[in-house]
DNA sequence: GCCACAATCAGACCAAAGTCGAAGGCCTGA
DNA sequence: TCAGGCCTTCGACTTTGGTCTGATTGTGGC
């Protein structure tokens, strides 16, 4: 590292984001700290400054709806290094994260030490993105195969949106977004939207019991 | 507030722990400050310092399970007052961790600013009522107007099943299934199919929440 | 008996979802 | 440089979803 430094901070919780904020400033002097609350601030954070060595990035963010935005934030930005800051313990989101290209993964109960020494470690390239190894037939490996844009639009559908929605909200036809949603459907190997929907959301709940009448 | 207060935070999270002292120790300057991080070492710091000024209390920490914590940290210990600290933004838990005696209750996702703001008010004995003090009916509530034949009809939308489908499942005709995904949208107060899924999901499946800190 | 309501269905109708084919842009390797 | 592949875009078409009107049947309560 002959240079500082430059991370962008993604949580929804002021407390949250200025520890982290303090503690990396102090871990790492001269360090370029970004903030993002949203889904589309860490976007338009990594539009602008694409060198970013680091991102941390929780998982309960409004626009994130679980792990489908490491999946976006991956295929648009591969270059940016994913640290996943969670307060979820269990295996298979953790498990889910590395599927999706996450470089390393914090509990946020961890101490502030062992966060500044795994950004650190991460810095160092020590910590990297695990191949895409072999991976079972999960609904995570036919969802990796997903295009930026696609992802975009499964993020959206996963909101409740209409095609009309989300063709507004990515400034195009309608027809495309029709187009796309054919293809997540045949990628995704489910028949309807409203499959993709549950699919999708398993991702960020797992354990989906089907309820009983 | 002759005296300096004394404070006791409860959260499982050191950042936040160490977010909140910082902040209310600059805001009231002298006061105590304790810490906990389970129900267990809430109730023995409370043991120790029954005079305690204010309770900062996070509803998702080990030993909590959920609300029923907070009924029976009222029931042992009457006289301290307790702000409900949580990610949880469900009108519905807002409304009963006020019914187990909360005198407060702050989002996470709320400034520091506020956070002491609220504490401040709690301090003057200003038990106040929450903006959510009107709170919207929820999707609970709408979902209890559901007939045992229109539960049965979601049960099957929530599988992803078409209504050819649950046509065929249930026995009846497909413009009967119709006619229920009609009504069944109407009550449940949202737009499409798609959307009758995420929510009712949401519902059936409260381990969505824990993934939040 | 009367009333309210759940459940059933038909037919018409409009909106939304989904499929198919095709065009243009971009990158890559021959 | 050109062919081939991929992404993105879109229009035209078909299928499914959803609404509305209206109707029949059965059930339980007053």
């Amino acid at each position: 590292m002959v240079t500082a430094p430059s991370f962008l901070i993604a949580d929804d919780h002021p407390m949250v984001r200025d520890a982290l904020a303090s503690a990396l400033g102090q871990a790492f002097p001269g360090a370029g700290i970004a903030m993002a609350a949203t889904l589309g601030q860490v976007q338009a954070a990594l539009e602008r400054e694409p060198e970013t060595d680091a991102l941390l990035l929780d998982l309960d963010m409004p626009g994130m709806e679980g792990l489908t935005g490491i999946a976006l934030l991956r295929s648009e930005y591969p270059i940016v290094p994913i640290i996943v800051v969670s307060a979820a313990r269990e295996p298979i989101v953790v498990r889910r994260a590395y599927e999706f290209g996450a470089s390393a993964y914090i509990d946020k109960s961890a101490s502030l030490e062992e966060i500044v020494g795994t950004v650190g470690a991460v810095l160092e390239g020590e910590i990297f993105a695990p191949p895409e190894a072999e991976l079972p037939d999960s609904f995570a490996q036919r969802a990796a195969q997903l295009t930026p844009q696609q992802w975009r639009v499964l993020a959206l559908m996963i909101q409740g949106d209409q095609n009309k929605q989300i063709a507004h909200k990515l400034g195009v036809g309608e027809a495309t977004v029709k187009a796309h949603v054919t293809v997540i459907l045949r990628k995704l190997g489910v028949r309807s939207r409203t499959q993709a929907v549950i699919e999708a959301r398993g991702l960020a709940i797992p354990a989906a019991e089907p309820v009983r009448p």
